[in-house]
DNA sequence: AAAAGGACCTGGTGGC
DNA sequence: TGCCACCAGGTCCTTT
């Protein structure tokens, strides 16, 4: 479900409700996620208030008295604002209960997120401290991705859907990001010019910048925070168009596993 | 050090 | 209708 736009359009959605509230207590009903949820999360947090939410590539940071509460969505896992007796559905795994009566419920079918609690600071935190910047600082430019790739073998569409090279890319926006680029996603990330990851890098910005204003991309039943679906997936160029005739030449799209992950692409117009 | 593949998990879909 | 194989937004970890 969560690609960085993704992820944007909750923190967005829930930041404005949580900011300031105080704990009350957190409900957790399953804690095997990837990783077990720490029993000390449930008795640290109450009485504890939520000071800021931040988002760090695709996890998101709620900053609390104490220390921090990480949280990564996984594949399928959302996050919503809601009155804490509001019914359970199925995969409603953890609530975080607020003085207020609201609650911060997770939900996550294929439990691939996950929920963890430290107090060390943040950013050295093992899961963040190797992470690659942020696609919308300035930090992350056509000369930083080639310099990175500098006798690289991996394929571009791996290389750019590599947390530690740059956070937030996945595969939705990889497939859209390298159409629109015009590059082959299986070129080694090594043999791509300058010019080509300049290209590459705007557009990549660009590409997240639309989505997040759209709210992200709707498959299957992504929604936001309050539950309203994405716009981003009448954008898409190539992903999920296998089949179909590239808007540019006319050619048919085709669909092919690149890492595991269906790769889309035009073989006319990406070279 | 880098590349490749497995692992984690549930639900939906399409074929037979 | 049932069963089975396969697919899905991620990424850490192990093996080569």
């Amino acid at each position: 479900m969560p690609e960085l736009p993704e992820v944007e359009t909750i923190k967005n959605g829930i930041a404005n409700h949580l900011k300031g509230q105080i704990i009350k207590s957190v409900l957790v009903r399953k804690k095997q996620l990837r990783w077990q949820i720490p029993d000390k999360l449930t008795t640290i947090l109450p009485k504890q208030s939520i000071i800021d939410i931040k988002r760090r590539g695709k996890y998101l940071l709620f900053e609390c008295d104490k220390g921090h509460i990480l949280i990564h969505l996984g594949m399928s896992g959302n996050l919503r604002v809601m009155p804490s007796d509001t019914e359970l559905k199925k995969h409603d795994h953890v609530d975080i209960i607020f003085t207020n009566g609201l609650c911060l419920r997770y939900n996550d079918p294929r439990r691939f997120g996950c929920i963890l609690w430290t107090e060390a600071p943040i950013l050295e935190h093992k899961l963040l401290v190797n992470q690659g910047p942020e696609p919308l600082e300035e930090n992350f430019n056509g000369k930083y991705l080639y310099a990175r790739a500098k006798k690289r073998r991996v394929v571009i569409k791996n290389f750019i859907m590599d947390s530690h090279v740059v956070v937030g890319v996945g595969n939705i926006y990889a497939n859209e990001a390298l159409f629109a680029a015009r590059i082959h996603p299986e070129r080694a990330a090594g043999k791509i010019t300058l010019a080509e990851y300049k290209r590459l890098a705007t557009i990549i910005k660009k590409t997240l910048k639309t989505a997040i204003k759209m709210g992200g991309t709707t498959l299957r039943d992504f929604t936001d925070s309050a539950g309203n679906p994405g716009y981003f997936k009448q954008a898409l160029q190539v992903y999920g168009k296998d089949g179909e005739i590239c808007g540019q030449c006319g050619t048919i799209i085709h669909v092919k596993k690149i890492g595991q992950r269906a790769t889309y692409y035009c073989p006319i117009c990406q070279r």
